[in-house]
DNA sequence: GTATGTGCAAATGGTTTGCAGTGGG
DNA sequence: CCCACTGCAAACCATTTGCACATAC
């Protein structure tokens, strides 16, 4: 439909993506920012937000939009699902998630053309699991 | 576990969940601020948060965190997922969607201990796929 | 040369919170 | 009575945007 847009190669978005890529850990944009600045120290935190949506636009980029307040974003453009430990916040992926979407996508839901999906499991990971089973004295949970 | 917090019944609470329950557009707080105005002239909207998170830790009330920017609520807390429509972001319910969870809670994924999951569909619902079918002249869509 | 991209800072918009007063139990 | 709850307004915080300058092509 409608044609790509115009648009340069930058430093920074060479340098946003080249950050990306390299971490598994599903940053907000503010993290990103930290990361790319180690290289590029005058980098604006706009500009990062202006960088992912376009790269999203390209289909470079995942934005995740989790539960959480703060937008995530994945390097890994590869369909795959993921899961957010309740205790700690991390977020890893989950591949071969057992969402069966050939029904989906034939027969539509409620007269929905589906064209997509999120999901997103919650639960506690491996290793909040393993303090949990040994409490530590004094810790600050409310 | 933790016990409950003590609790006073007020005529706000009583009212926004009551709105709540009566329409299955999944409202935004504002949204639900304005249906619960109709019978509450002077209720604020910090109130209304106030009481959506309180109902929400009762489990009377879930909580939606789409995709979008604000945060929907449902008064049915049957097990169920959603669809959102692309186009004019209305929501529907969807039961009885293909995901197989009972591998999900017996073989944790990485490790995880599986607690729970959040799933929603995209696509285009009847009425914009109506719509789409027969095209409108000079429609204002960007 | 020109329009896209950038840095900066101010604006936005959803949500939260501090405070003084209200009212449920 | 006491303390949870309310209205109000200010504060918060992630994200967006206006502007003047820089730079990719």
């Amino acid at each position: 439909m409608a044609d790509a847009k115009p648009r340069r190669n930058t430093r920074q978005r060479d340098v946003i993506l080249d950050e990306l890529r390299k971490v598994e850990t599903h940053p907000t944009a503010a993290e990103l920012h930290d990361l790319v600045r180690g290289r590029l120290e005058k980098i604006s935190l706009g500009t990062v937000y202006r960088n992912l949506e376009l790269l999203g636009e390209m289909g470079v980029v995942r934005k995740l939009q989790l539960s959480g307040a703060e937008t995530r974003f994945d390097g890994n453009v590869q369909q795959h699902d993921h899961v957010r430990c309740l205790r700690c916040n991390r977020v890893d992926d989950v591949y071969g998630a057992p969402l069966d979407l050939s029904r989906a996508k034939e027969n539509d839901f409620m007269g929905y053309r589906i064209l997509g999906h999120r999901l997103e499991f919650t639960g506690i990971c491996p290793r909040c699991l393993a303090e949990e089973s040994h409490p530590e004295p004094d810790d600050n949970e409310p």
